[in-house]
DNA sequence: TTAATTCTGAATTGTTTGTTTCAGAATTGC
DNA sequence: GCAATTCTGAAACAAACAATTCAGAATTAA
């Protein structure tokens, strides 16, 4: 009988995350995945596959961390406006905190467009996002947290956008300012 | 004395420019370029300089474009608001009618991150259309056509960053109408 | 026409790219 | 321990990459 993979391939694809995350696609090259890696080409071929599929297989666990995020997040026992609120800081948070944008921001300009299969993860990952803020908001209104005048699916389609362009923002700028003072000024104006 | 220069530099940006704008930086191949371009590489590197070089010219050509635009918005008789809200729809409508992002915001994602100079220049072109916003949407304040209660300086931001997620939106769904919905929204929440 | 200068195009540079090969080390069940 | 199987690592692959070279064509002003 055969003997068994010597790396374990979820850490492996972790490392593999962090260099697309920070280079992109066409700015990682083989030899910066096997370095980060740390296993020969050959065992990455022999495992994974190429590139095209690394990158997909690292888009997917990406996705998979916030997924398991947003199920933490819903778990609790905190008011859906509440939820609501404590999810917004925290992704702005992350965006003043953070060296790098949302890998799935930069892999939706630089890839998805080309490559179908990253799309659709993309696109699944977006609407469970969007799924998520619909029923907060949803539970929101009901609750008399928010206005019943506002429509639910516009709001979380709103500031699933609204979110990708505080990263453009802050890359440009990298002002934390900016973006806590909208981050503040969505959250009011969604209040009742 | 010398001959002249056989190609029109500015027509060879401009070439130049659509294909790094359809393939992003990294994805753009100096043979695709001299392609476009139809000149030989040693011209280019003779002239212009090497891949780089040629890449901030790019960005720069695209981002004047985008202030001759603006200033002609401003050159009209028609009131602030209305020139702000035709702004928005005509952003709108490019989004919804081109098959491609728009390549500033593409190059913040793919290149700003790790070049000074198209960082600079990117954020030079947000700036502008900042000031573009702001003064509009001040002028709309006075006119009472806007609620005093709103920040120009907020909405302003608010604006370039919602306007920057819409690309990744329609990337990902191809909805029109979400993209519209989304704009009437900030319409309908601005004026008074 | 001429001499000075500059631009052009084909060929080529060394490097880096993604991918494959294959011999041998490692591990397995029996 | 042994045979079967599979994984590993170094080396090599062709192709693509950005960039350079240089001889000669083209253009200029005098």
């Amino acid at each position: 009988m055969a003997r068994n993979i010597a790396f374990n391939e979820e850490e492996a694809i972790q490392k593999a995350m962090d260099v697309f995350w920070e280079k992109g696609y066409k700015g990682t090259s083989l030899r910066d995945l096997t370095d980060a890696m740390k296993i020969n080409s050959s065992s990455l071929y022999n495992t994974i596959g190429d590139k095209q599929e690394l990158f997909v297989k690292c888009v997917k666990h990406y996705t998979e961390i916030r997924k398991r995020d947003l199920d933490k997040r819903l778990a609790g026992t905190d008011s859906p406006f509440s939820i609501l609120v404590k999810y917004i800081d925290d992704a702005v948070n992350v965006i003043i905190s953070g060296e790098n944008s949302c890998m799935a921001v930069k892999a939706a300009f630089e890839v998805a467009t080309n490559d179908k299969r990253v799309k659709d993860i993309l696109k699944e990952d977006s609407d469970y996002a969007y799924r998520f803020l619909h029923q907060l908001i949803k539970k929101a209104i009901e609750n008399g947290e928010i206005s019943d005048e506002e429509d639910p699916e516009l709001l979380a389609d709103y500031f699933i956008s609204v979110w990708a362009g505080w990263y453009e923002s802050y890359i440009l700028h990298k002002d934390p300012i900016k973006i806590k003072k909208m981050a503040r000024y969505f959250i009011r104006q969604i209040s009742k």
